[in-house]
RNA sequence: GCGCCCGUAGCUCAGCUGGAUAGAGCGUCUGGCUAUGAACCAGAAGGCCGGGAGUUCGAAUCUCUCCGGGCGCACCA
């Protein structure tokens, strides 16, 4: 990048401008609405954790955490990093030579700290620095007296005090669902009664090669459920939320996929069942296919080449290798969907990336998204809760909407056009309050005070302008109507009120004048 | 991460096989317009042709590379 010194927004990232702004408002408005019907209430959510946190609860092997994460060491603070500090000063080889081996208790307190903090989770490693780090304890343990070696290992342990990274690795979350895992341990939100719904909404971060609706920073919409139940009503309840919310964002074309991928018990005698089969059709399959027999045998299924098609429609299905309590309750997820008149297409290929499902799954598509049709992924989770350190027997369920992608598929059906509502008009101003001379300002200020106390949006000019350019301006900015005062009006204690549409115009007092923009308002929400 | 395509005023685009001070429409600003906007007329501002390097007498145009974007793959909510 080289536009010589002026800034642009970082590859992958983008502004969100008026009058789209006013589509996203009411959109997570309708959010905010519709799931608190459902009785669920707003997280919000620090938006960076530990990275480790993510790479328990995502899964180590999947590309989001091993490289599309945003991540970073923190700096370090406290006792550690002041130790640090001390041993980095310590002057060069030829200054230190005479007083040495008065430096070792320095190090020796280090190197406690450092392990404290090591296995306290303060400090996180990777392979490259644990290599560091036992190099670092091995010097120290055998460190001689004797010249000039000591000094040599002195000045290689300095180095490594000052490379080895010991802040806290954090990352800029990938996703939310871990975020409120986290949450509802860390507050104990266990002793409520019931299930705890929650929903939140807020930017999530990935480096990934961006596309349309593909963003590395990008805005998820999402709601889970927690507590001790697994009832098949509740995964059916969470979908007949999310089907009522893109109802009430007028989304069309939303189809509804669900499965079922089955449980600690059954899924791995299924994956294992269909790698032994793909292995006997590898010659048959394409290189990435041949790599997924090893990675995730699951995620041939999703494969789109077409030469693979027929071979995948062969391959034994998991709704086929369920266990008893898996089926049955999928079968009764799927009742009960019927019960809400839910429509519903199985797609025994829709598996999940990522480690943490398990049961049921399902996916919304929508039109106008090319490739990346898919606007909301979602599924049950009953062991992440433990796996985080939480309650083994809480269950959960959530699902989490593509922000982007939504208002992309809405853009793309018209919603744009039509941005109605007080909050987001983006038709512009009710009243344009174009003021003449000193006095009629004095007035107008206090008149737009008034009008804005009654919900009415007012331009007031900030400064004199001619009245043809200032009606000008009123015209340009979409203004409904113009409040003229100047000395004329001023006198005989009325405004002058001129419909922009149709330039018709009639002297009112400011009683009428309130209640003919009343009517007037009236008028055009219909 | 891989492959293909694209990059000229704020926006949408023109610019012939390399040829002189790079154009148009829309938008913006100013004036025609001393109490009436949209229409119309006149004028102005706004570009190192995404950046850099190279080929050439000469590059917006050809080559390389970097940056940014789009589409598909991979990956994935």
């Amino acid at each position: 990048m080289s536009d010589r010194g002026k800034f642009q927004a970082i590859k992958g990232v983008r502004d969100i401008l008026p009058p789209e702004s006013a589509l996203w408002n009411r959109v997570e408005q309708a959010g905010r609405e519709v799931f608190g019907t459902f009785g669920f209430a707003e997280i919000r959510l620090p938006i960076f954790e530990h990275t480790e946190l993510f790479a328990r609860a995502v899964g180590g092997e999947t590309d989001i955490v091993s490289k599309e994460m945003y991540t970073f060491v923190d700096r370090p603070s406290g006792e550690l990093a002041i130790q640090r500090e001390s041993i980095i000063e310590i002057p060069g080889f030829a200054a230190v030579k005479a007083k040495s081996e008065g430096y070792r208790p320095d190090f020796q307190r280090y190197q406690a700290l450092l392990r404290k903090a090591i296995e306290l989770g303060e400090v996180s490693v990777d392979q490259n620095t644990e290599r560091q780090i036992a190099l670092f304890d091995e010097i120290l343990d055998s460190m001689n007296a004797t010249e000039p070696a000591f000094h040599i290992q002195l000045l290689t342990l300095r180095e490594f005090v000052r490379t080895i990274p010991i802040g806290e690795n954090l990352s800029l979350r990938p996703e939310a669902t871990a975020s409120v895992v986290r949450a509802y341990i860390q507050h104990g939100m266990q002793v409520q009664p019931g299930n705890v719904k929650l929903y939140y909404m807020g930017p999530m971060f990935r480096r990934e090669r961006p596309q349309k609706g593909r963003y590395r920073q990008f805005y998820q919409i999402g709601a889970e459920v927690l507590g001790p139940s697994d009832a098949p009503g509740i995964d059916a309840e969470v979908i007949e939320m999310l089907m009522a919310f893109f109802d009430r964002v007028k989304l069309k074309g939303a189809s509804l996929s669900i499965n079922s991928i089955g449980c600690k018990q059954c899924r791995p005698a299924y994956v294992e069942k269909l790698r032994a089969e793909l292995e006997k059709l590898r010659e048959q399959l394409g290189a990435d296919s041949q790599r997924r027999i090893e990675t995730n045998p699951l995620r041939v299924l999703d494969s789109k080449l077409e030469h693979e098609q027929a071979i995948i429609e062969k391959l034994p299905r998991i709704a086929e290798n369920l266990c008893s309590e898996c089926s049955a309750h999928y079968g009764e997820v799927k009742r009960q969907l019927g019960l809400r008149g839910i429509a519903y297409q199985e797609n025994w290929r829709l598996v999940r990336g990522l480690d943490y499902y398990m049961r049921t799954t399902f996916e919304i598509t929508a039109t106008g998204l090319g490739s990346q049709n898919a606007v909301c992924g979602g599924g049950r989770y009953d062991g992440l809760v433990e796996m985080l350190g939480g309650q083994a027997t809480t269950k959960g369920i959530g699902f989490a909407i593509g922000t982007d992608r939504l208002i992309l598929s809405l853009q793309e059906q018209g919603a744009g056009e039509t941005p109605g509502g007080a909050a987001g008009r983006a038709g512009g101003p009710d009243v344009y309050l174009a003021w003449f001379g000193a006095a009629a300002q004095t007035a107008a200020i206090g008149l737009a005070r008034r009008l804005r106390e009654a919900g009415f949006v007012v331009e007031l000019p900030a400064a004199e302008m001619k009245f043809g350019k200032s009606l000008g301006l009123a015209d340009r900015l979409k203004a409904r109507h113009a409040v003229i005062l100047g000395d004329n009006e001023l006198a005989a204690g009325v405004v002058a009120v001129k419909r922009l549409a149709d330039g018709s115009q009639q002297k009112l007092g400011e009683l009428e004048l309130f209640s003919y923009l009343r009517a007037e308002r009236a008028a055009g929400e219909e």
